[in-house]
DNA sequence: GGCCTGACTTTAG
DNA sequence: GCTAAAGCCAGGC
């Protein structure tokens, strides 16, 4: 049933879905998880983050591209990874001309 | 059952 | 163009 797949089962499955080099917004997350406009409940989730392997809540960047909280080591460390996974960054916010994850 | 918090988003000045 | 405030959703106590 899905009931046992909770709104926050969902948005971690979308987490891991994203494919590397590619990056996706929290209201984005939010809407595929069936609540639009609950992207303050996905940061929670990504913030709990139960497995960095896989949920990739580093390829999860806010509406404008900025880089925002991180709970494994910093903002600059997550902008690295993403620079490092091929990401194309503008200043200090990923540009999601390019780098934003469409399914 | 009700109140508070939060890695967000959007609109208005 | 930037700053400030309000709003929405889910989880925890």
């Amino acid at each position: 049933m899905e009931s046992t797949n909770t709104f926050r089962q969902r948005v971690y499955m979308l987490a891991s879905k994203i494919p590397r080099g590619k990056v996706a917004t929290y209201g984005q997350l939010a809407i595929m998880a069936g609540s639009p406009g609950a992207a303050r409940a996905v940061g929670l989730f990504m913030k709990e983050n139960p497995d960095l392997k896989t949920v990739p809540c580093h390829r999860v960047v806010a509406a404008d591209g900025k880089l925002t909280g991180y709970s494994n080591g910093g903002i600059s460390v997550k902008k690295q990874m993403l620079i490092d996974e091929g990401v194309d960054f503008k200043n200090d916010s990923v540009d999601l001309s390019t780098a934003r994850w469409r399914p």
